[in-house]
DNA sequence: GCCCCTTTTTACAAAGTTTTTACAAGTTAA
DNA sequence: TTAACTTGTAAAAACTTTGTAAAAAGGGGC
């Protein structure tokens, strides 16, 4: 099945649009042919919703993926995170990572087409068991 | 508690006419190839509805498969659901949701012809107990 | 120890969703 | 018709989830 390991996936192919580069060999991100420097957590929230570019991941998968976390622990760092990444996104944030309210988090290809309220669609990444 | 609501059921066949389309395996609802934008609980209620479409189904049983409530609770959330529901339907509203009074309501798929007054169904829906 | 950087928590603010309230409008039966 | 009851609707209230700033906690090197 799609069971994904954890950050380090040295397989994935790299990612491109018309603004971002994320090369998952090197760690490397390029945003408008500026290195982006993140720290390796915000690499790995990063890394995970590109790696599943256009698929809703939910809170509770990203926790448990980038943190080890078993649902149901009450934290805020996921939101942190994801804040200091749109910082760091620039202009582009609002863009590329879009907030599914009650499920979690989408990471759009730059081009992708955009729907008002994408809260229907079934998360890709599974939780547990 | 741990009860399952009854939008969870990804086994139903997916439902299409000719301006609606509902993928309950994905959660996805289509009006005139425009996705639909529900929160929870709309979609919940849309797709017991479809999922029964052409029966009517009582209020009772409504209220206690989408919301958990037993019978005799006085409330109007599931007519403000309802007329919530109708809105993002737009012009079909009243073609696809019918109300058929002290009873509940039924769905009905677009072309379906319809009856004068139906009150004489039997609900398809049985409460429990 | 200290310094610097990263990560997590805390404590609210803001935004989104659901339920209730209060009443208008519609339906049925006597 | 009226009375009793059901459904429709708008707006407010209650509740939930997400966003944000700032403080606290953690970790490695010196």
């Amino acid at each position: 099945m799609g069971m994904l390991q954890s950050g380090n996936n040295f397989h994935a192919m790299p990612y491109r649009d018309e603004h971002l580069t994320m090369d998952f060999t090197q760690q490397a991100v390029m945003l408008d042919s500026e290195r982006m420097t993140l720290t390796r957590k915000e690499y790995e929230l990063l890394a995970l919703l590109v790696q599943h570019a256009g698929e809703i991941i939910p809170r509770d998968a990203l926790l448990m993926q980038v943190w080890g976390y078993s649902a149901a622990i009450r934290t805020r760092t996921l939101d942190v995170h994801v804040r200091r990444l749109r910082k760091k996104l620039g202009g582009y944030a609002d863009q590329y990572i879009e907030t599914v309210f009650g499920i979690g988090y989408r990471f759009q290809p730059f081009h992708a087409p955009r729907f008002c309220q994408p809260q229907a669609t079934r998360p890709a990444l599974a939780l547990g068991a």
